[in-house]
RNA sequence: UCCUCCAUAGCUCAGUUGGUUAGAGCACCUGACUGUUAAUCAGGGUGUCCUUGGUUCAAGUCCAAGUGGAGGAGCCA
């Protein structure tokens, strides 16, 4: 079955060239002479037209091209009669690969709310919205290993199943393959993991980190691109149980050159899908235009979203330190008058939500990012400053999505780090293997973490992240 | 996990201070018409008003609990 990608259709010069297609009907118009039907296979987000003649066509076949239908059509490419497109062909043979009854296929040629959906997962790639999200997903993904690959950086596999407790990041899933209706138990009643599969309790990986670490202090330069889990209950627009982490990690490099990689890092990226996503970024674009039509001028964005898409690329982001963004948080109106429902007032407290969008959507009005953190409020493997009350890490803040990257300068000496792990209550035996790589040769080293899924969200501008990634993950649902 | 809001036709939603037979658009069916653009026009209502219990002469509407969904918070990416 040779079918020519409707992309590439569409960009074709007419000349009465045959040709044919496959894909999906969106709609069908028209009746006695002619029927006019607009088919989709996914390539782009526009449509092919199709002209079918009813003189050359059974009444049976064309009944049964309905919304949702799989057709193969042959037929030649013409200039379009009609306004509208530029190309349509015109159909010779209409082959129907796949009925849709129209009485039960659930997408119409009509909105539908991104609720209802989502409880279609398995058909909301057909629409125009999901394939230009997950388009744009993909060149994202695309993009990423792109720019790793061109600066060195080797794509390093950690692993997603890990023994350790220690990462800190999170609850974690637990793996085991004992039958839960009869557990192994110790004599003393405990689970006895030394009878389950690896011989120890183990777990879905929160992070890829620590091992990236190990990957870059004999690599240099690597990063890591997999699926990360968190059992969290957390029910929000920003959060999943399940999802896709991206985790560079660089030898013989400070937290300066971490900012510097990531901030470069997210205006390539960027700059990539507004090459190469431009339909998609149209759509979506204007999805978001009609959608705020409904909310008071306040509300609505200020820049649409290819613009928005095109500031990140072009503008420097601003860098301050956390003392910085404390001091000027605290004296900021909605503290003073205390519009904040958590007050700024002492030094070393964690910034909430609010404050983090005050500072990047009010007072910077660009994505700002935040260093030096109090190392109470930060993980064990972040490097100590001089001060001893703070730490080498950074945060990057973006408008409407807060955190997409956090990341330090790592703790590479040897004493530091142990007093560290102690400090956090860690057990250092199960962290043997991380250690010794400050005994033999250490180096300073830094890296951070990207979640993936907020990146396709603020590049889409969907506000809710279980409509970016194809089948969600979350509390209480694992459907599809 | 906490707070708030929502649940009416296949979909999106309206339904007044509780009051007779439950409403619209789209989808669908029938017909007309047409190089149409989510085509148009005429006709057709397809329903466990989320569930259970309660208040009342009377509940889609009020109350309680439950279920499902959404938004915000926390946790974080």
């Amino acid at each position: 079955m040779s079918c020519t990608r409707i992309k590439d259709v569409l960009s074709a010069i007419p000349d009465n060239q045959e040709l044919a297609v496959c894909g999906w009907v969106r709609t069908r118009r028209g009746s006695k002479n002619v029927s006019f039907v607009a088919l989709n296979d996914g390539s782009t987000v526009k449509t092919l037209q199709i002209i079918a003649d009813h003189q050359n066509f059974e009444e049976e076949t064309l009944k049964r091209i309905t919304t949702g239908s799989a057709l193969q059509v042959q037929g030649h490419l013409v200039a379009s009669g009609g306004s509208g497109q530029n190309v349509e062909l015109v159909a010779r043979n209409i082959e129907i690969l796949g009925d849709a009854d129209a009485d039960d296929y659930p997408l119409q040629p009509k909105r539908h709310s991104l609720e209802f959906l989502r409880e279609i997962a398995h058909l909301r790639p057909r629409t125009n919205t999901f394939s230009s999200i997950f388009r744009v997903r993909h060149s994202l993904a695309f993009a990423i290993h792109n720019y790793f690959n061109q600066r060195g950086f080797f794509y390093l596999n950690t692993p997603i199943i890990t023994g350790s407790d220690a990462e800190g990041a999170g609850e974690m899933f637990a793996v085991t393959n004992f039958d839960l209706k009869d557990v192994p138990k110790t004599e003393d009643g405990e689970i006895d993991f030394k009878q389950d599969f690896f011989s120890k309790a183990t777990n879905l990986t929160v992070s890829g980190q620590l091992e990236a670490e190990l990957g870059a202090l004999a690599l240099s330069k690597v990063y890591t691109f997999g699926p990360t889990f968190r059992a969290e209950n957390s029910n929000t627009t920003r959060h999943l149980a399940e999802f896709w982490m991206v985790e560079p990690e660089m030898a013989f490099a400070d937290l300066e050159d971490d900012m510097d990689l990531a901030e470069d890092f997210l205006k390539y990226l960027m700059t990539y899908v507004l090459e190469h996503n431009n339909d998609d970024l149209e759509f979506l674009e204007n999805r978001l235009i009609e959608e705020e039509k409904a909310k008071p001028q306040a509300e609505r964005s200020a820049m649409k979203l290819r613009d928005k898409l095109k500031f990140i690329a072009n503008e420097s982001f601003e860098r301050i330190s956390y003392t910085e963004a404390f001091n000027i948080l605290r004296n900021s109106k909605p503290n003073r008058k205390k519009k904040f429902q958590f007050i700024i007032d002492e030094w070393g407290a964690d910034l909430q939500s609010e404050h983090e969008r005050f500072l990047v959507e009010k007072h910077f009005a660009r994505p700002v990012i935040v260093f030096d953190y109090p190392s109470a409020i930060k993980a064990f493997y972040m490097r100590e400053n001089e001060d001893g009350k703070t730490v080498r890490a950074m945060d990057i803040l973006f408008p409407g999505i807060g955190e997409i990257v956090g990341g330090s300068q790592r703790e590479e000496r040897y004493d530091v780090l142990k007093k560290r792990i102690k400090a956090f209550g860690i057990d250092e035996q199960e962290l043997w293997w991380y250690l010794e790589t400050r005994k033999f040769g250490t180096v300073p080293h830094s890296g951070f973490g990207l979640g993936f899924e907020r990146l396709v969200q603020f590049a889409t501008g969907m506000q809710n992240i279980r409509d970016v990634i194809p089948f969600p993950r979350t509390p209480g649902n694992a459907e599809f």
